[in-house]
DNA sequence: TCACTCATGTAATTGGTTACATGATTCC
DNA sequence: GGAATCATGTAACCAATTACATGAGTGA
């Protein structure tokens, strides 16, 4: 039921299914994302239950627009669910899934190149919120210590995504490093010919 | 499709859908759930596709068992896909949200009080992930450097936690902090009053 | 006898993705 | 004329959850 209530945090602003979208992809994407066939019936749905309000729009360029706006009932819905507790739910990491059965392949190679690909998704992820970041301290010389209560409140989520990557990245860094241990034990001096003799090399 | 392999990579020993569901709740719900529901028909639909194969079985307690175990084509298939591109989702954190909207209450106590609730979950399974490794730690002195190659995996896996939680933590106390200068703004002396009625109390 | 655990399943519903269909306008 | 963008939707499908149904044995 989350997507109703991201819905009704943009319609703070009116807007269309497609700006809707487009706010979506552009600001929400990093913890939620959305297709435009499932924003469209959620509208209808939530316009059912009086949450939002549309009208026709005329657009600049192609066909008209509905145009959705936050009721009073919805406005009430939304601060509910806000001032509820937070809500958590079961994370799903096929990645994580997938090394955790990797000893089967007995291949550490396989799990290096495993983790080097992991570590370059999670980097790019990180440039991105940096980038981000970036923006909005070229564009408010207040950020982050002065900005006003209601942008506080994106910039402490855009925070966790930047504490949660960095430590990622860590992750991924740690377990590089002990996978080449394991593939290049080149201790000190002579060992070396038998720790590659443990290693099964 | 990943549960599919979730399953496939439990099944590198035979077990029934109950044992299954016992091993995805100790070991694999850490990044991966499963409910009983949809462990059934999955095994069912594995054996039509010829991975796993199913004999009756008898049980010490109550009624008749199925056993499940990998057959070749469904050890190729998991193999195929630990070898494969790591696969990752959009994910959803719908607690996230609610942050990103909170700005609306205007009432920073309740931020607060939102990051005491989110620090003290995140605290909690970072102690259950704690305490796994500590067990694994007094049932194997090789532990960590000297782990067989296979349980290597896992415990890159357990670290992942480690990590990701720990940074959860320390953006739960870098907020925490934003938010107790922004509530008691008791900056060095007279400043006091002018501050805390900036603040609206 | 009752609660609990072991054990297997189906049905209904929800939440979400992918594919498909349509139509207007603008810019090259 | 054709590609891109703006714009709204439906249909089919998939993954997962919740609720429901059943049945056998164990121990208090």
């Amino acid at each position: 039921m989350s997507l109703d209530h991201v819905l009704l945090g943009l319609l703070r602003e009116p807007a269309s299914g497609y700006d809707l979208k487009k706010l979506v992809d552009e600001r929400i994407c990093h913890f939620w994302a959305a297709e435009l066939s499932q924003i469209y019936p959620t509208l209808k749905r939530l316009e059912k239950r009086g949450l939002v309000r549309s009208r026709s729009a005329v657009a600049k360029r192609g066909r008209g627009r509905r145009v959705y706006g936050l009721t009073p009932a919805g406005r009430d819905e939304l601060r509910a669910w806000l001032g509820g507790p937070p809500h958590f739910a079961a994370e799903r990491m096929a990645y994580l899934a997938q090394l955790y059965f990797m000893g089967e392949l007995e291949d550490l190679h396989q799990t290096q190149r495993f983790f080097r690909a992991v570590r370059e998704r999670f980097a790019a992820k990180l440039a991105t919120l940096a980038s981000i970041e970036r923006m909005w301290a070229a564009a408010d010389p207040r950020y982050p210590q002065r900005l006003p209560d209601e942008d506080l409140h994106v910039h402490l989520a855009l925070r966790k995504g930047m504490h949660s990557l960095q430590a990622h990245l860590e992750w991924c860094d740690e377990s590089l490093t002990t996978l080449n241990e394991r593939l290049e034990p080149t201790g000190p001096g002579q060992e070396t010919a038998a720790a590659v003799h443990q290693e099964g090399l």
